[in-house]
DNA sequence: ACTTGGATGTACACACCGTAGACTTTCGGC
DNA sequence: GCCGAAAGTCTACGGTGTGTACATCCAAGT
């Protein structure tokens, strides 16, 4: 069912098409993406990609999608790890903004792709699990930790996702990308807990 | 010189091209632009455009490096904007985050070709004025008004535009874009205000 | 066991794209 | 007025997404 045919039926065409994606988009994301090129690696003709995605586009998204699973999965590994060593709500949400900047520095292609299928990804189409969520899911547990006012949390979710994603975007692929990666660490485990202690801090602060 | 020949030498094909290239991305971004469809609008070969530009990619970048511009004054009127109605160097720190923004939101199609133009913006190469520019010139004054620390400059620098850029990325092509411009721009205005208070205000909490 | 229908791939074709080499026209300086 | 360089044209090649028509395979039903 999984191995590869010899001959005419392939047998996971969907499948093999999308790891054929993610392997294009790896170093230079998703205009790197060319179902052509999918097919051919796959060894199969073009036209039979049709058979699963509707068009070009459909195929980036599944790879989005795919990506985007991986980057929740790196999110919930940065998460644990914080964890063990100093608990408590606030490390998990730190862990969702450095794992969301990590998978961003370490698989830069992927992050392009991803992005994709975050347009999709507030309302509840996916099954997966998406860094969207893992914010919220974060934030609703700072709430329940009573260490953040419930009517601030949508502010709070806007003000993390755009600071992380925003410094992902500049230092992976962007205007920042030459930084040494000590340096870009060191810049982004600031910027999270300045975000972190922004978002959680207020009560304390302001009142 | 600069009105259309009617034939053979076009007099200001350079300068045809780019104008092109902002009409074709103007709705749907960088990817929009298309060399031959450039060529076609000016009423001139595809192969022409070679004499003014190495390759599609280099027509996309000076497309980008208009676009920046035409943010760059965005910004610019911004600030103005918003010193009239009260003054101080927060005020124009202001005035770059919300130009920024306000870009984005009303010209997705210019804001993701612009990025192209803002890898190289970093050093000294364009002798345009870049936002990137603006917001350094911003943290200079205050700086110099003594409401941040030198030595926390880069820093702030950082936490600005990602959360500036992030914001904007994510509203104006990304995720967000679905929501209302009313919302937005209270997104925005708070956001923007939160992140001058993080990075100028620091001083006065934690001293 | 044999047919049969739907899913899966194939063959071929088309329009479009970026780009290259060789040729032609025009412009500016002597 | 000539002539070299600059600017555009013509033709062509490989690659891409996608459409129409056909071939093949698998599984179910009698």
């Amino acid at each position: 069912m999984a191995a590869a045919r010899s001959s005419y039926h392939h047998g996971g065409l969907r499948e093999a098409l999308v790891q054929a994606g993610l392997a294009m988009s790896r170093d230079r994301g998703a205009e790197a993406i060319v179902l052509r090129e999918a097919t051919r690696r796959v060894g199969v003709t073009a036209r039979a990609a049709y058979r699963h995605f509707a068009d070009r586009d459909a195929l980036v998204r599944a790879v989005a999608e795919e990506a985007l699973a991986r980057m929740a999965r790196t999110i919930e590994a940065k998460q644990k790890e914080k964890q063990a060593e100093a608990g408590g709500g606030l490390a998990m949400l730190r862990g969702v903004g450095e794992g969301y900047i990590q998978f961003a520095l370490d698989e830069p292609g992927w992050f392009d792709v991803a992005f994709f299928a975050m347009a999709d990804m507030v309302n509840p189409t996916a099954a997966t699990r998406s860094p969207y969520q893992q914010l919220h899911d974060a934030l609703a547990d700072l709430v329940s930790a009573e260490l953040l006012d419930p009517a601030k949390a949508a502010d709070a979710a806007v003000t993390c996702w755009s600071g992380v994603h925003g410094f992902a975007t500049l230092t992976s692929r962007g205007p920042l990308r030459g930084l040494p990666r000590e340096r870009v660490d060191a810049h982004a485990e600031r910027l999270v807990a300045d975000l972190v202690d922004a978002v959680a801090g207020a009560d304390r602060r302001s009142g």
